[in-house]
DNA sequence: AAATTGTTTGGAAGCGTTTCCAATTATATA
DNA sequence: TATATAATTGGAAACGCTTCCAAACAATTT
């Protein structure tokens, strides 16, 4: 590998205007450029990034921690982070926080700290997996970091979330408007905030209604394909009279839809469904999900670029605004 | 930030004993080694990535170049990845190898040296789209990269693929052994090779039970959601008598049995549905789709491993041959 | 033409490590 | 005890870059 001594012998100057001449900065002549990128070209030149973040002390990378990556559905927004660090030439450190280990109350720190000491200028710190307790002690010691799809209010600026509460109250309102009084619930996974949110507030819309909700309507879940399949399948076994459910996620609407149907149940013709997130595969259960979208990839985008602002003195445009937005399509009747 | 100096002053030591106790080779005494440890905790000293990469060559770092990351269903493997490169204390370097910019004939080449620069010591490329010209010219200059569900025979033993032919001949075989005679497709992308590979089984499996399927039985998909159903409609409007429908992969399968339900069919009464992948959704579409099961987590962790092995001289046991499994679920009738 | 100002340049110093070598200390052998 | 051998140690040199400063050069003013 050529290194930068071996481009300033053949372009005939310094290695101080080589250096100049790549970081664009400080003046050069138009010849000692021409020279300069001559011979880059020629010798195929790729500055040593290990060197530069030495002097540097920047990486040009951006750390993402999360335990979202375990999800199925989270590549795209993978995808459009990684994007947009490309667009401003930066990269992309990932790091599951798999915080399952019991035996190291630390690892979560431990593993942020790997990446960090990695050397990234910013982590973005995806989901809410990771404790507010946890998050104050890095940010100490590290303030670039961002939270998506959670929040800290003592770090309200740095967080991107979703309005759950809202968007759960809404779901509800959706269904009592549809003439729906009797509902069942297959939940989040109400170990995570947002789980916890969407429910509290479907709650609340039912209890504006004057509707009571038994709680053996409601069955905690966990987001998977597989404990909608389970759930709905207790709720069976219940016997209980219902005429709709809601669902904490699209997978787990999709899999009961999928259980409820091969139980003989039509789905909006006896039980309706709702889902969460309108995610890729909402528009394409049978029947179509009707759901909450979730701005995942634009809370994302934010997030991204509200770090790269304060990582690179940039001036990126940063909403911190989502709206909740819900989107009917087939899977919910209209009772009345 | 602590460094190597800060803490052999405080031990009372040189820094080659501290950097000989960093990294655990050489002989050190136990007193040293004692009285190092304990200034390393005492400044929460974390030796500096860059200056050892500087020196070392080694980058403890391994990249992902993958368009697959685009798809939907990949982030479990991205997982599988992590955890394993983690286990072996190693890093994830990602990056979208985002080839649509037509303008720029080099974009691949350029984004995996934007990758290699950055600092990696090996590559995993992920899918098909990039070209085995440029894998070839790659492989020049930075031999330690791995395949992923790609196959170049030239570089057979760095490549982890699946018997793409071979699984769209048993699918083939399948439906056939079902009674199945008229059968459509929704095939995979023409432009990816194993979207090839596997409709060439499939039509081989065909022409082996003298069946022929005629052209307007077949549209080429590209393995999204909506071209599923896009492809069900056309077919659809061509009035076509088919008792079996084999798709690409599963979300076209999925979205095929969708549009099929709202349109009238029953699925598998009135048509069967085979998909391809068994990835997630497959055992929760309705009905529960039959499908050829694609050990992309398995293939995953053999690649990593490889690479884990000619990077850093381990000897972790490495799996080459993927089989081809059929999963029967509800989604194909027996005609016979 | 001389003096002043501004632009461009080369290269030394320093970033925080690892590695090597020579020096020191400990241990074994005669 | 003296000597040979082995284990341990400190620190200089090198990795490839950026930044800084003094020097060289060019342009402008007097």
């Amino acid at each position: 590998m050529a290194t930068i001594i071996d481009v300033a012998k053949l372009a005939g100057v310094g290695i101080g205007s080589v250096s100049r001449v790549i970081n664009g900065k400080d003046s050069v002549s138009d010849k000692t450029k021409l020279k300069v990128n001559k011979a880059i070209k020629a010798l195929n030149y790729k500055p040593n990034q290990s060197a530069r973040s030495l002097v540097s002390k920047k990486f040009n990378t951006i750390g993402i921690w999360g335990t979202e990556l375990a999800g199925t559905f989270n590549s795209q927004t993978l995808r459009v982070i990684d994007h947009e660090l490309i667009t401003h030439e930066k990269h992309c450190l990932v790091t599951n926080g798999d915080i399952s280990n019991l035996e190291n109350p630390n690892v979560a720190i431990d593993s942020v700290n790997d990446l960090i000491s990695k050397g990234c200028d910013g982590i973005i710190f995806w989901g809410t997996d990771i404790t507010h307790f946890d998050i104050a002690y890095i940010e100490k010691y590290f303030p670039n970091i961002v939270l998506l799809n959670n929040r800290i209010e003592k770090f309200d600026q740095k967080c991107f979330y979703f309005n759950h509460y809202k968007a759960g109250y809404i779901a509800g309102q959706h269904l009592v408007d549809n003439g729906h009084k009797s509902i069942a619930c297959i939940t989040g996974d109400f170990q995570t905030e947002d789980g916890r949110k969407r429910h509290e507030g479907f709650l609340d819309s039912m209890k504006d209604n004057n509707i009571t909700v038994p709680s053996e309507f409601i069955i905690e879940g966990d987001y998977s394909f597989i404990k909608g399949q389970e759930s709905v399948m207790t709720l069976l076994k219940r016997d209980l009279d219902f005429t709709a459910l809601f669902c904490g996620n699209d997978q787990s609407a999709m899999s009961a839809i999928a259980t409820l149907t091969s139980n003989g149940f039509n789905v909006p013709d006896d039980i309706s469904v709702f889902g969460y997130d309108d995610n890729d595969i909402a528009p394409f259960t049978s029947p179509p999900l009707s759901t909450i979208r979730v701005p995942f990839d634009d809370m994302a985008l934010a997030a991204v670029r509200y770090l790269l602002n304060t990582c690179y003195d940039l001036q990126l445009s940063v909403e911190h605004n989502f709206p909740v937005e819900l989107i009917e399509r087939k899977s919910v009747r209209n009772l009345t």
